[in-house]
DNA sequence: GATTCTATCTTTAGGGC
DNA sequence: CGCCCTAAAGATAGAAT
């Protein structure tokens, strides 16, 4: 998706790096989010930033 | 996406729900390689099925 | 360096087998 | 059940601001 279609290696870029994973991340929260209340699941996503920083989601399943 | 757009809300249908759970956790998984690669993380993602199967996708992070 | 825009690529709902 | 198809919705790379 996007102007351009990556190969899916590390992108050695740093600045690249932080930028991509801020919009990445975004997106696969609310793929994991969705999953989990559309199935009814549970579900756990733990992952750390190119900074070392934790986001943690977990479903919303009732 | 696909041809219709779905609320986000339990799938009432257990069938649909079986199918709609194998199609996006499929889309989830890659995302989530995807981006431990890419941008070179550490992240975990587990889920449980609507029958309660798990599936736990490790990062690919070297 | 964060936010917004948008062209372009990716995912997926419904359907067929 | 799993795999293929494809129109249509969604995510996002790079640029603009």
């Amino acid at each position: 998706m996007g102007r351009v279609k990556l190969k899916i290696k590390k992108l050695e870029n740093n600045s690249g790096r932080v930028v991509t994973y801020s919009k990445r991340r975004s997106g696969i929260v609310k793929k994991a989010k969705e999953l989990s209340i559309l199935c009814d699941i549970d579900l756990i996503l733990l992952m750390f930033s190119p900074t070392g920083k934790p986001t943690i989601c977990i479903g919303e399943r009732r």
